[in-house]
RNA sequence: CGGGGUGUGGCGCAGCUUGGUUAGCGCACCUGCUUUGGGAGCAGGGGGUCGCCGGUUCGAAUCCGGCCACCCCGACCA
């Protein structure tokens, strides 16, 4: 642990991890389950998901899926069927042996995620191509027995979406991986306004049983690199191993071609490490719990008029769409402050007995301007433009925040031609550069600088020329970018 | 599985080296009074099988042996 602030806090300046740690516990967005490598996550955290989660679905929905269930048992011998599959999972699977007081005639895993048994199903349920695409999301939990959790990054049981499509050739399938991969870039940009770096995985770091793997990497504020959500486009391999066939036009018997994608509550950890600083959590409007907060001022008969205020603002706040909590709790005015900037709620409205009679409040954004002495800058609004204020305010905040950033990304984020370059870049960010592509090229520069590689980009230029680590004519026509990764 | 560390009221820690009053401190909690524009004050109060098992001893949180758990750093990973 490590030297805590007046909040409680290792500072993120000082030790993110440390930070990291902390902050999730005080900030009471989730706890350690009493089992290694589980979680409970706690009604702010959980809040932060739901928001997530709604908004997210809602995009599914407009492209045309439906949400579906399927179960969380698998028949082992599912999980063999795809060679490369099984190699990937069988390291991180939870085996159930026994049920009902007797050993089982066949093991069942705990799905690690849904291929399988989705691929089962599929190849009942096609038979022409009139049944295709299927496209189908579903909610669950899976359940990858981690070495090393941490809470939101990586933890033994987690929360998730996998979307499953079935299509009729190859085209129809790439359509519809790169078109959830958009949806992913839209989502993290407008909701959680974190810059991601998209791109396509290179062979060593694709998904078990995927023929292409795309990918988000957003930057932490440690310059390490988070996955932040994938799509996968599966070809043929599934359908094979689950025989999903359908009798084509010309009456010939064809594969269908799969897709998957995925985003976790990994997500929720992306939040917290892109965006938070020093004082706690910072949280983007659009997956904020609380939008803004109400901080009525005055004790006894001085509390009662702001406080009778402060609630009848924070109706009209309501029916304005805003996400709105009034804390009149019997704390001092700066504990109050310092606890919701804790928890990162974007905008803090005081509002004091001088205010009342000047018939205004004053707003503190939780990331912007602040005075000589480190304090925000405090925004006077009258009481009936607050309505129309805080939407509007929510709005450029985001844009703030993304804004913010997308500068921090791009201060951290460079080309590096030559391996001294190469090293100091992953140390702090993200480092472009030309790559053989070969395997053990790319263990060894994890073997020398930790760094591996999060994507190609797919908005990089067409480029050549000699591997940065091995000298070797570059692969893929483009550069990759390495970082270090959580 | 390697390397490091920690287990003492809800949380964070001290005490252990050199065994010996009733195991202490801060925060949190409860009661009362005062207090509220950047983590309020005073007074009173409740709460502990010192991770577990065994050993040494007149006596163990403290010494010895074993075990367990968790955390951090590496190898696998959304």
């Amino acid at each position: 642990m490590g030297k805590q602030n007046e909040l409680g806090v290792t500072p993120m300046s000082e030790d993110v991890s440390a930070w990291y740690n902390e902050l999730v516990f005080k900030a009471e967005l989730a706890d350690r389950g009493p089992a290694k490598g589980t979680m409970v996550i706690r009604p702010y955290g959980y809040r932060i998901w739901e928001l997530l989660q709604e908004q997210l679905d809602q995009r599914f929905k407009d492209t045309g899926h439906e949400n579906a269930y399927f179960p969380l048992f698998i028949p082992q011998s599912y999980l063999q069927r795809e060679a490369d599959h099984v190699e990937g999972f069988a390291p991180e699977l939870a085996v159930v042996t026994h049920g009902g007081g007797k050993e089982l005639e066949e093991p069942l895993v705990v799905r690690p995620t849904s291929e399988t048994v989705i691929g089962e199903m599929y190849s009942r349920w096609i038979a022409s191509y009139r049944d295709l695409p299927v496209l189908i999301n579903a909610w669950n939990n899976v359940v990858r027995w981690e070495l090393r959790p941490r809470i939101f990054l990586r933890t033994t049981e987690f929360l998730w979406q996998e979307g499953h499509t079935a299509h009729a050739d190859e085209a129809d399938a790439m359509e519809e991986t790169l078109k959830m991969f958009g949806v992913y870039q839209e989502f993290v940009r407008n909701v959680a306004a974190i810059p991601m770096v998209a791109g396509e995985k290179t062979p060593g770091e694709r998904f078990a049983g995927a023929v292409r793997t795309y990918t988000i990497e957003g930057m932490m504020r440690d310059g390490k690199a988070l996955q932040s959500g994938t799509s996968h486009y599966l070809g043929t391999n599934f359908a094979k191993a689950f025989d999903i066939t359908f009798q084509d036009r010309d009456n010939e018997v064809r594969h269908v071609h799969t897709t998957s994608w995925g985003m976790s509550t990994r997500m929720v950890g992306a939040v917290i490490l892109a965006h938070g600083d020093d004082a706690g959590l910072v949280l983007p409007p659009r997956l904020a719990p609380i939008q803004a907060v109400l901080v009525p001022i005055g004790r006894g008969d001085q509390g009662d008029a702001p406080r009778t205020k402060a609630y009848e603002l924070a109706d009209r706040l309501r029916a304005a769409g805003v996400r709105v909590h009034v804390d009149d709790r019997d704390a001092s005015p700066g504990f109050r402050f310092n606890d919701w900037e804790l928890k990162g709620v974007p905008l803090r409205i005081e509002l004091g007995p001088r205010d009342l009679e000047a018939e205004q409040v004053l707003v503190a954004q939780r990331v912007g301007e602040v005075d000589d002495r480190g304090r925000p800058v405090k925004e006077a609004v009258g009481f009936d433009a607050l309505a129309t204020f805080v939407p509007e305010r929510l709005d450029a905040y985001h844009d703030q925040l993304l804004q913010r950033a997308i500068a921090f990304r791009d201060e951290h984020s460079g080309p590096a031609d030559d391996w001294a370059t190469f090293g100091s870049l992953v140390e702090r960010g993200f480092a472009a550069a030309l790559h053989c592509g070969r395997t053990v090229c790319e263990d060894d520069v994890k073997a020398r600088t930790g760094a591996t590689p999060r994507c190609i980009p797919t908005d990089g230029a067409d480029e050549r020329g000699p591997c940065v680590a091995c000298g070797e004519p570059s692969a893929y026509g483009k550069r990759v970018v390495f970082a270090k990764a959580y």
